[in-house]
RNA sequence: GGGGCUGUAGCUCAAUUGGGAGAGCGUUUGUCUGGCAGACAAAAGGUCGGGGGUUCGACUCCCCCCAGCUCCA
């Protein structure tokens, strides 16, 4: 009888048979890539060790052994679009790899996976398959003669199963550049019946021969070259190995499955989806409910991971790939009758499954189901308005007796109310329509050529690569602000240099051996300020670390550069100043947490010079009760006067302490904590703030000297933004204020306390007496309308048509519009011209009854015609129109031209 | 980073080529019915997102900014 492994053994054992092996375990990366901007996500399990291969930095351990978060959804590897069409593609997945950095290669890492599968696993060895690379003739690379000899040499698999293949599916490259090799891949032939392309003609079964029989477990990657930006492969002095197997196929197998979705990392999800929607999940593929029901699974599996590590829905960026994704899981939802958000509720279930092995999944859960449910009621409201706008462009085709809708439409549908396309078409399918898709994906590539073309790159990094960057010492920040140095090289546009000069004028990042400068990192800013040589000097405009190495970046002020010089460093005094705010940025979430509760917790900062930001999750708005209490508990401790110490511990006994670390940041073994309220680091228990923090602070809290909260707003669903500032900036902000309030209270006379009551009350006033002025207007001054009778009184006319022209003493438009409603109505047929000056100006205001506009006389073309004489211009409609004019000498001239004109149209007819 | 759309009464939205800021719902008051549901009538409620510009005149046209939505990267 054979034991049944949990995909939780699985893992597990997989650690622990390389941990036997001398590795270490490596805990897997955040699946948001915090200090990496050029990856939107870990979508390999290599991510985290990339400096290691590109050989930017040494590695801590010579091999290591993880189980890393993946996800793929954009750029190179993206499998969102193929999610749930069959048994194996997923967004989410754990990556298991075997490492070595310069220590074991080929031999060991082909014995050791060989052992795993067939002692430890017990898969039959006669069902594996093994894969080497067989050379190419573009790179110049011979067959991996060394590969496929070891194979037989030590595994017991015989030579007829150890097959060669090209360069797609046995060479390995991360990207355009950096580090590749050959691999060697893992095969398992799970029989004849397994073959999903019975049928097709000129099939055969075979290893990467398409179908489901044969599939790759496991793909050992021997890292020996180089790609330069040429294309050019360079063979590296130190080989590495970097496997991997993904977790989920390996259970499927094991647990002898046929489908990863049918294995216990699945079918708690999907079984939980059937409950809420009532349908039945049968495992079948091309099937639609089933279909949705693996969308689903698998998509509540990457947010759930993606907004723990501290992605959040948004409309950029990686926020903006999270939102689709869930946007795409609501929308399968549909498929499954269900229309109210459901996607929160699942959140339970992936727990259940993955919560012990990722446990940091179980502390967000509250934030990741509040900003789930907020996100789907999101999408829910742009569906209802898509569906509007799709009425409209349907009607519109139906109206034309087209059979299909504009691709413009449907691009106009998805791109400007982001509304999917297949809904699009499924809907144009019910009203017997079909959908434009060849226009809309022409529409589509222009968008995307647009947004290429606007693309511009960090000149300053783009040829990074290949450049092996020096390691800077800067211990220094943390004692001084001044330090000698010496310049080690620098980098520009085409890369890392030390040869040559920087000349004056010039933007490059200086690299010193050593340095005061603190470099941007856990929310605190670079550090500006200025590097000095004899005759020398560059200005440092911010400071950021690639790797282990330190960036000076700004501009050569005068004299000029060059390596080996003697400088010295000095940093801006802004630096006290980001000082003070950082450590109350660590004061402000303990105190939040003592006000709010534990349910706080970091999500970003921003620790600048003038301000602080600290955004942290929590469900709903504090009230103001609650910030004042939060406010007033750190003015309390800076008033304390408490020291503020730092120390380097293991990691593990900083989380023992209690100490806070941000989520889904990546730290090392040892880690620095930062301790508010301890004297020295052998009393660091006794502080009541420890976080996890690489950043400057005070000494003393009494020097941070004032601390306000100036804002407090909501940035996404369950996430708080406040704004805060201490120190200098802080006193600027209420100098400034209070100018203002002085300025009030000199004007008003009046107490500073009473000022919002007697604004109020001014406001109130003004109103009423706007109101009593416009109702005084109607009755008071020059009686428009009694000018108007006596102008309808003295006219002439023309068969039944009253000609009503004149001037009129000054008054309001509106009081004149309405003399011109009166005259109309009095007159019942009438053409009227009226006249009068008002601030120096002219208005003209025509006005014609309808019997007469049908004869042809429009106010409009009257106006018109008159409105130039008196130097302006004018228009309106038919019955009414208006103009203005510069010269009121002039209005005489105007009327009588209007005069002129209505008895033209009118004789005649 | 680059496009598209939207911003008008408490809410949902109208306003022809630039020329009277409106509707429905809601609110308040009054009337009707024994009370409620409701019906009828009246009223209150607007820096037309903000700032420039063009024009005699801008909700409307142009430019900039802010906010929200959305697509591409």
């Amino acid at each position: 009888m054979t034991i049944v492994l949990t995909a939780r053994e699985i893992r597990q054992s997989f650690i622990d048979s390389f941990l036997e092996k001398g590795h270490t375990f490596v805990p897997s990366a955040p699946i948001v890539p915090h200090g990496d901007e050029t990856l939107l996500f870990t979508n390999a399990g290599m991510n985290q060790f990339k400096d290691i291969f590109v050989g930017l930095t040494e590695p801590q351990w010579p091999r290591a052994v993880n189980s890393q978060k993946c996800l793929r959804v954009s750029g190179k590897h993206n499998d969102l679009e193929e999610v749930g069409k069959d048994t194996y593609h997923h967004t989410f997945f754990e990556m298991l790899g075997n490492w070595s950095f310069g220590d074991y290669f080929k031999a060991e890492a082909i014995e050791w996976a060989w052992e795993l599968f067939t002692k430890v696993w017990g898969i039959p060895a006669e069902k594996l398959w093994a894969s080497v690379f067989a050379g190419d003739e573009k790179d110049g690379l011979p067959k991996d003669e060394e590969a496929a000899q070891l194979w037989t040499k030590v595994t017991p698999i015989p030579p007829e199963r150890v097959l060669g293949f090209g360069k797609k599916d046995n060479f390995w490259e991360m990207g355009d550049t950096g580090p590749c090799g050959p691999c060697s891949e893992i095969h398992i032939d799970l029989g004849p019946e397994a073959c999903d392309m019975k049928g097709v003609p000129g099939h055969t079964c075979a290893v990467n021969g398409d179908c489901a029989r044969y599939i790759e477990l496991w793909n050992l990657v021997f890292i020996q070259y180089n790609r330069q930006p040429g294309g050019k492969l360079v063979p590296l002095s130190a080989h590495g190995v970097d496997t991997g197997a993904g977790l989920e196929r390996i259970v499927a197998v094991l647990q002898s499955k046929r489908s990863n979705y049918d294995t216990d990392l699945f079918m708690p999800i999907i079984d939980r989806t059937s409950e809420l929607s009532g349908h039945k999940y049968t495992a079948q593929l091309g099937n639609r409910t089933d279909n949705a029901f693996r969308v689903i699974a698998d998509h509540i599996r990457t947010l759930v991971f993606a907004i723990t590590d501290g992605a959040t829905p948004s409309n950029d960026g990686r926020g903006y790939v999270i939102r689709r994704i869930l946007r795409r899981a609501s929308r399968f939802g549909r498929e499954l009758d269900m229309h109210e958000p459901f996607l929160y509720r699942l959140i339970p279930a992936v727990l259940d499954v993955l919560g012990e092995a990722f446990p940091e999944i179980k502390d967000r859960a509250e934030h990741i189901s509040t900003v789930v449910e907020a996100e789907e009621a999101s999408f829910g409201r742009t569906l209802d308005r898509g569906l509007e706008i799709f009425r409209g462009a349907a009607d519109r085709a139906a109206a034309a007796g087209e059979k299909t809708i504009d691709g413009d439409d449907a691009f106009q549908l998805y791109d400007t109310y982001g509304f999917p396309l297949d809904l699009t078409q499924l809907m144009a399918q019910e009203r017997g329509l079909a959908v434009d898709t060849d226009r809309f994906a022409q529409l589509m590539d222009e968008q995307r050529e647009r947004a290429r073309a606007a693309k511009k790159s960090n000149a300053l990094l783009a040829n990074l690569t290949d450049s092996e960057l020096p390691t800077t010492d800067d211990q220094p920040k943390y004692d001084t602000d001044r330090c000698e140095s010496t310049l080690v090289g620098w980098i520009d546009p085409e890369g890392f240099k030390k040869e040559g000069r920087v000349p004056t004028d010039t933007e490059v990042g200086l690299i010193l051996d050593k340095t005061c400068f603190y470099a941007e990192a856990g929310g605190q800013v670079g550090d500006c300020g200025v590097v000095a040589g004899d005759r020398s000097e560059f200005v440092v405009e911010t400071t950021m670390r690639i790797a282990n190495c330190v960036v000076h970046r700004g501009k050569v002020a005068s004299g000029s550069f060059s390596a080996g010089q003697a400088v010295t460093a000095t940093v801006s005094k802004d630096r006290n100043a980001i000082k003070k705010n950082h450590t109350a940025t660590h004061l402000l979430q303990w105190a939040l947490q003592e006000v709010l509760g534990k349910s706080v917790s970091q999500q970003g900062s921003y620790v600048g010079p003038d301000y602080l930001r600290f955004d942290f999750t929590y469900p709903k708005a504090p009230t103001k009760d609650e910030l004042a209490n939060a406010q007033s508990l750190v003015r309390k401790k800076i008033a304390s006067d408490l020291p503020v110490t730092w120390t380097v511990m293991a990691k593990e006994e900083a989380q023992k302490l209690g100490a806070m670390a941000l989520f889904g940041e990546k730290y090392g073994d040892e880690v620095r904590v930062v301790a508010v309220g301890a004297d020295g680091a052998g009393a660091i228990n006794e502080a009541f703030s420890r976080e996890f923090c690489g950043g400057t602070h005070v000494d003393q809290l009494g020097s941070i000297g004032g601390f306000k909260i100036i804002k407090e707003e909501s940035i996404s669903a369950g996430v708080r933004r406040i704004t805060a500032m201490t120190g200098a900036a802080l006193t600027a902000h209420l100098e400034q204020a209070s100018d203002v309030v002085d300025q009030l209270t000199a004007l008003l006379q009046i107490p500073a306390d009473k000022l919002p009551e007697r604004v109020t009350q001014l406001m109130d006033d003004n109103k009423k007496l706007a109101k009593e002025l416009k109702t005084a207007s109607k009755t008071a001054g020059p009686d428009t309308m009694a000018e108007a009778r006596g102008l309808l009184d003295d006219g002439e006319k023309i068969g039944g048509a009253s000609i009503i022209v004149g001037r009129l003493a000054s008054t309001s438009i509106e009081r004149a519009r309405e003399a011109v409603d009166m005259l109309k109505k009095k007159a019942g047929s009438a053409a009227i011209v009226l006249g009068f000056e008002a601030d120096g100006k002219v208005v003209l205001l025509a006005g014609m009854t309808d019997d007469l506009v049908k004869q042809g006389l429009k106010a409009g073309d009257v106006i018109r015609e008159i409105a130039p004489i008196v130097g302006g211009g004018g228009g309106g409609r038919p019955q009414m129109a208006q103009a203005g004019g510069k010269d009121p000498a002039k209005i005489d001239d105007a009327l009588g031209k209007g005069r002129e004109i209505i008895k033209t149209v009118l004789g005649d007819s």
